[in-house]
Parts: C-alpha cells; structure tokens; sequence
DNA sequence: TCAACTTGCACTTTTGAAACGC
DNA sequence: AGCGTTTCAAAAGTGCAAGTTG
C-alpha cells in the first residue's frame, strides 16, 4: 500500500543527528496513524490466488522494533474533533492541518536513526457530501491523486532524538492542486483520508534499519473539504486553533465584530467619524459589549457540540452510511485484509521478487525464498493482523468513525512478534509470496466489493529485495540474494576509493537482532489489538532491513552524488514517458521515493524477465557508474549521472488487487476502541547492480496490473502518465564536489523501498481487471521541512534543487517529480 | 440553479532579523 | 567582538464571505 510503497521510495534528506530539532517554538507535534483502510481492503480484495505470506515462525528480533510504541497527544482534540466529523480545509496553496499531528514514540533504539514520515491514504472509494448535518456518499472517489509523504524535518534522528520529544507533524500541507508543486500532500475535496505515520529504521546511509512502524490513528481520519460545512467544526477550530483565536466571540474577528465592520462599511460615507483609522473606540466598545456576550454564547457552542460517540467519528451519521457500498461486510474485510495484507505484502513482496527471481516455483504458504534472503519470521509475524479498524466498519456508519481511543491513543506496533492480539481476529493466511499483490501500496480507495477486477501491484516484488532478518540490516550488495536478484553488481562501478568505510552513523550500535541481512524487504504487518485503545495501530513493525548497503560498496563519494541521489522515477503507467522524467533534487535522499509507481515503474536489470519487462519499461534507475543502459531499457535519464530515484507508485487499484484470502474473516471492529490500526509496512530492498538503484525500491501497489506491459493494454489511469522525475539531483554531487560523507550515508538509510505491486507485473496476467480506472502511478513527493536539521552543505543543496518550488519556509522535498499535467 | 471552489479580507501567530544591552 | 534578550515587521495561518466556476 501507500505506506509501504511510499517509505521505500522515500529519500530522506540527510541529517545529522544533531541537526535534528525544530527551531519551533511549537510543541512538537503530531504523528498521526493511519490505518490504511485502502490496504485493508486491498487485503480483503478478491481472491487473487496470491499465496498468504508466511506465517512469521520466527520472532527473530524482537527488540526494540517490537516495543514500539507512539502515542497521539492531542488525541483527546482529535476524538473530539472525530466526534463532530473531523474536516480538513485543503486549498490551492496547501493548508495546514488541524488538528496537528503530535505523537509520541517510544520503544526506539536510541542509538539508531530513524526517519519520521506522514502520509494520508484515502479510506475508501466514495465522495461525500454534507447533507442534513451528515456526511453522505454521494458517488465514486475521484481518481486517486499522487501520494506524497511529508518527512519530518528532524529525519533522520537518533531513536533518542525522537523519543525525547513529541513530534510534530504540523508543517504538512495539504493542498487539492493535483498540479502542486510544492510537494503538498494532494487530496481531493469531499473525501475521507486517513493520516497514518511511518516510522523508518535508518541505520545510515548505507543501511537500512530493519524496522518498519506504520502507526494510524482511527481518530484522526477526516473529511477534506474547501470550506467547512459543519457548524460544529467551524466553531471547533475557532476555539482550538490559536489562528482562528480572532474569530472567536471575543475576537475581533468574531461574527459580531464583522457584522459591526460591515455595518460601519456601509455607512461610512455618512459617519466618516467611524472611518478614522485612529478611532477605535467603536471597536473597543463593542468588543468589550459582546466579548462577554459572545464569550457566553462561545462557550455555549462547544457543550452544543454532540457528545462524543466514543466508538464512531462524527462522521456519518448513522443514517447515513458512508459507505454505500452494498457489500458493507465484504468492505469491512477488505479493509480488515488490506491492513493484514500490507503487513503480509511484505513477506510477499519479498517472496515474490526472489521467486521471480529464481522462477522457481513457491509452495502455498510461500515459504520459497530463495538464498534464505528474506526472512520469514518477521513477516510471518507481522501478517498476523488485528483487525480493528475503527474506521472500517463501512457498512455499520456512514463515516467510519474510528474508535476513539480511551485516553491517548497510543499504538504498539509489534511486528517482529507474532503476537496474535488477544482481539486479533485472524491470522493472516501465508500467501504466495509471488502472488502477493502490492497492498502495502497506499493505494487508494479500495473497491468496496472484493470483486475488485485488478491487481494493482498485485505479486509485483522488487527483485533486489531480501528478506533480512528485521532488526538486522545487511549489506545488500554483499547479500548473496541480492546478487541473484540483480545480475549486475552494483557495487561495481560503485565502488570507489573515497567510498567512506564507515557509516555515518559510526555510533550506531550494530544491527541489533542479526548483524547483516541480505537485502532486506521488510514487512510489517499491522497488527493491532483491537482492543488497544489509545495506541496507534502499528501499521508494520519490524522490517526486515530495509536497505544494507555496504558502505563499501556505494563509494558514494566519488561518484556524482547526483547519480547516486537521484532516481528517476518513470511514470508507472506511461511506459513512453520514460524519457519525460523530471528530475526533482532530493537533497540528502538517495532515492526517491515512489508512491504510485507501479513494480512496473521499477525495471530492474536483473530481474526476472518477466519482471524486468514490466518494470523496466516503466522506470528508469540510472547510476552514474552502473552500465545503467542495460538495466533499465525503457530509463531515460535527463541526467546521466543522476540517478532517478523510482516513484514509488502509491497510486493502487484497490480493485486489482485480490487477496489471496480474500475470505479473510471480517476484523471484528471495535468501535471504541480508538487504536491504531497497523498498517504493514513493507519494505523492498531493490539493488540493482548495473543501475546503481537504491537498494531498496518502494513498490507501488497502485499500479494496475495495466501498467505491466504484458499485461496492460492500456494506460487506464485517470491521470496522464507521469513522467518520470528526478527526485534530486544535487549539483554536490558532481565528482568536483568534495565528498560529502554525512549526506552519503544519509541517502540509503532513508529509502526504504516496498513495492509489493511490483510481484503484480509478475502475475498481472492472472490479475483481474481492475475496478478502478488504474491510477496512473504518481511518483511520490517528499516533502520535508528544509528547515530540519540538514546539514550546511546539505541544506544548500536542498536549495538548489527547489527548481522553483521553494515553499516558503522551504520546508518541502520533492521527492519525485510528477508530471503535472 | 446550485453546490463546490476560489479569492480577498481581517485577524492572530510565528518567524527571523535588527536593535539593544551586557 | 561575542552572546543573549528584546523589539518589530514580514510572513504565514485561520475562518469568513463574496464572487466565480462548472
């Protein structure tokens, strides 16, 4: 799913760890959870005979990854808020959130680095209208808009950093300009979102961190909207958001005190004397008259608010569902599956890349993974799924409500333990790992049906990836699987004599469960209790390592940092577009980060042929050093030396894919329980030798089977392709630059790369014909606060790159250009 | 015609630089 | 000269309402 796509595709700019604050005097905010619903019911999409990801026999590390926990501080704003119906103003030029996002994190290693992202997945397939003080369905939702992931400013941050403070995700814009430039997070107006907030292991640079934590909070799902159509709402923000402050009864924005400028407005020619600008006597009376009228009748407002259902949002009312959806059951399941299914989509992600990789043949439970590269244990544990989706209980509300946590919503994720939550409604089936469809992918709306026609990223599964035992990163050139997944050597060419032997991140105590895994693809289940309340539903835990790079063997220095960086993202469903890609910098990230980019997106020289057909087509790894011609055919890169960093295509159908156990027992929801839904996270390690590819690539689960060039006929998206786009390339890069070892050590540990739809260009053949028109995959943006602690050097590249969309405080990444349209 | 969206307004808060003092 | 605090103006965030769009 998104989650999953986005976070491999992510490249985080590079911090040092120091660096890592805000300057705010804002608390630090929010995390929001989110439970992908769309994933979950991506999970429960119809019977896609996808082998059920293994069961996670062996809890091998469970550390740390397994304790942790985040909490959402201002939950109780936010149930009440969820009360009303939560809304969310989305505007052309990006409008913040309200409620932030603040949560809190703990359980983190607090020598390793992780990084910090936000993204908002569509909860379902419908458009909503505010009718009779209730949200309504009214028809389909628009066609998926690229997914974008916000990175905290602070990533990445030691676990100290990041447990020592709350953390804020309230520079995150969202913005209903499909055209945006800024790397806001699009989304379509009268829709039902979901925040959910990923929590990466970077270990450094050239490692990833084997942990992967997808947090959602049911509370903090919302409806966008241009102008708020609840009263409650309205009167909600005004007494909660200091802004809005004049606006209150006592401001001197209040209704009274307008309708008093409107009224001398129109008498101003007769009463100049009310014109003076230096008379405020008027002003001041009246304020101070109606403050305390006004204040009477504010205060009133907030007891006028309806009590909070504690199990349901305020949206929906009850009479209206919000998912009109005949099948509401079948919704729920879906929803319920796609989280396990996400988790599971790790595993099959990896499963499903190596078996394509070898082709050979993968027995039910999906065991088969060759070169022992992934690592079964974490996956089988984060497939087990508890499915209590708040907010998945289509059929019941109108809108979702999630259930409210009880105090403070905190989620524990615990991935790398199979820990069927006592709630655990079911264990998630081992699937084929091949046939897994991508539903990490944020995809959009799911169909409510399980009928969805289409896989999207159905078994697609980068080639690169390796499962790597979760905690324990291992070089992924070194990884012997990763060789067999990639036939070139990445490191070749690679290499270089500046190549810095130690991490960035020298202080980083070694991986803690096992030392070095082959490429890691990790997957994290979400399992969450239904029962936890309060705690944000751990979307994945435990990745295996996302990426291990071998320090030595990406000699980063000498090449063109801009070849390593930056990635080209093709477009996932305009193969042609290769050629069109855009080059965003991403300033510290080594990768980009694809959110829609379908496996399609992502050729991979040394995959399987079948894999390779679709994927190279579409996306375009260039590495400066690597013979990147062979790799990627279809790549065109505008920069040769730069590396395009793959969009990760978010964009699923949620209709195309079919579960495997698409007869997965409906999570039981659990209304008042506000818990997190965990999302699985799902991490795929996509070395490719020749093309230099960040080790990992995120997967993009939105990709229609379409998108597979064997299977795609079309590009069906709604969107015209995306060209594919550059996600940085810093001009420091250049060989002539001086070796800049923080911000190589950054890149890597930042792009952890899941891409579960890439499995489904394997079978897409199988894939049903999916629902939705295919999202056209949507190179993810990253959009990070520049401000974050990047450093110097780092910082001004970041600026460099901005080509033009420099957000005002400059605290947006592009990760990966999309072509605008 | 109307729902949805855009834009400008007035207000508040935040932010960063300049000024000031030690 | 360096550092810390205070002040101030600009920028940004906010909801509202009128106007625009489809």
């Amino acid at each position: 799913m998104l989650s999953v796509e986005m976070y491999p595709n992510l490249a985080l700019g590079h911090q040092r760890v120091g660096d890592c604050y805000y300057r705010e005097r804002e608390p630090p905010a929010h995390m929001p959870l989110y439970p992908s619903s769309y994933d979950m019911a991506a999970g429960a999409m119809p019977s896609h005979p996808l082998a059920p990801p293994p069961a996670p026999s062996k809890p091998t590390c469970k550390g740390q990854q397994d304790s942790v926990k985040m909490e959402l501080e201002n939950g109780s704003l936010w149930k009440h808020f969820c009360s009303v119906g939560t809304e969310m103003i989305i505007t052309k030029k990006g409008r913040r959130m309200f409620p932030q996002l603040r949560v809190k994190l703990s359980g983190l290693n607090p020598a390793l680095r992780y990084i910090m992202l936000l993204d908002v997945v569509a909860m379902d397939t419908s458009r909503y209208r505010f009718q009779g003080d209730t949200w309504q369905v009214v028809g389909g939702a628009e066609a998926r808009l690229p997914d974008r992931v916000f990175i905290h400013p602070d990533s990445p941050a030691t676990g100290a950093h990041w447990q020592s403070r709350s953390i804020s995700f309230h520079r995150a814009k969202l913005t209903n300009n499909t055209l945006d430039t800024q790397g806001y997070i699009i989304l379509h107006s009268l829709h039902r979102y979901q925040p959910r907030v990923h929590v990466i292991e970077a270990r450094d640079v050239l490692r990833w961190g084997g942990g992967q934590h997808s947090f959602i909070f049911p509370e903090t799902q919302f409806l966008t909207v241009t102008a708020y159509q609840n009263n409650k709402i309205t009167e909600l923000k005004i007494q909660s958001n200091p802004f809005a402050k004049g606006f209150r009864e006592d401001g001197m924005n209040s209704k009274r005190q307008r309708d008093v400028r409107q009224k001398r407005k129109l008498n101003e020619p007769l009463d100049i004397v009310s014109c003076d600008p230096c008379d405020s006597t008027e002003l001041l009376s009246q304020y101070s008259s109606s403050s305390s009228d006004l204040q009477s009748l504010a205060l009133a407002s907030l007891p006028s608010l309806p009590p909070l259902p504690e199990s349901v949002c305020g949206y929906g009312s009850n009479e209206t569902p919000f998912h009109e959806s005949p099948v509401p059951e079948q919704q729920q399941a879906l929803d319920l599956v796609g989280q396990t299914f996400i988790a599971s989509q790790m595993t099959d992600i990896t499963a499903n890349i190596t078996a394509d990789m070898t082709k050979g043949p993968q027995d039910a439970s999906g065991n088969k993974v060759t070169d022992g590269m992934m690592d079964r244990s974490v996956t089988m544990s984060l497939s087990t799924y508890n499915g209590t989706y708040p907010a998945t209980p289509l059929g019941s509300s109108s809108f979702a409500p999630a259930p409210h946590p009880q105090s403070s919503s905190s989620y524990r994720s615990d991935l790398s333990i199979p820990q069927p939550s006592p709630t655990s409604t079911f264990n998630y089936p081992s699937m084929a790992t091949t046939d897994y469809p991508s539903i990490l992918s944020s995809s959009p709306t799911l169909p409510s049906s399980t009928t969805s026609p289409s896989l999207q990223q159905t078994s697609f599964t980068y080639p690169t990836l390796s499962i790597s035992t979760p905690s324990s990163p291992k070089p992924l050139l070194s990884s012997t699987s990763f060789h067999s997944i990639l036939p070139s050597n990445p490191q070749e060419g690679l290499l270089s004599p500046h190549t810095p032997t130690n991490t960035s991140f020298p202080s980083l105590p070694p991986p803690s469960c096992q030392p070095i895994q082959q490429n890691g693809v990790t997957t994290h289940s979400m399992l969450t209790p239904p029962n936890q309340a309060l705690q944000a539903v751990p979307i994945s835990n435990q990745t295996p390592p996302l990426l291990v790079f071998n320090p030595t063997a990406y000699p980063y220095p000498n090449l063109p940092l801009s070849n390593v960086i930056q990635t080209t993202p093709p477009s996932l469903f305009n193969l042609s577009s290769h050629s069109t890609s855009q080059s965003h910098p991403v300033p510290s990230l080594p990768y980009s980060l694809s959110s829609h980019s379908a496996p399609l997106a992502y050729p991979f020289p040394s995959l399987p042929s079948s894999l390779s057909s679709c994927s190279s087509s579409v996306q375009n790894w260039t590495l400066p050093n690597v013979s990147s011609s062979s790799v990627h055919s279809a790549v065109s890169i505008p920069i040769p030396t730069q590396i395009q960093a793959p969009s990760v295509g978010s964009s699923f159908l949620p209709s195309s894919f079919t579960h495997p156990q698409s007869p997965l027992p409906n999570p039981v929801y659990q209304p008042s329980s506000c818990s997190a839904i965990p999302s699985v996270s799902v991490a795929s390690f996509q070395p490719s030798a020749s093309s230099h590819i960040p080790p990992f690539s995120l997967t993009d689960h939105s990709l229609p089977p379409t998108t597979c060039p064997q299977n795609q006929t079309t590009t069906p998206s709604s969107y015209p392709p995306i060209a594919p786009t550059e996600i940085g390339s810093f001009s420091q890069f250049n060989s002539g630059t001086p070796y800049l070892p923080e911000m190589v050590l950054h890149h890597p540990s930042l792009l952890p790369r899941l891409d579960p739809s890439l499995s489904s260009c394997v079978s897409s053949s199988s894939t049903p014909p999916a629902l939705y028109p295919p999202f056209s995959s949507y190179p993810l943006r990253l959009c990070q606060d520049p401000r974050s602690s990047f450093p110097i050097p780092l910082r001004h590249m970041y600026r460099q790159h901005q080509h033009g969309h420099t957000h005002a405080q400059g605290s947006y990444l592009d990760m990966s250009g999309r072509a605008v349209f």
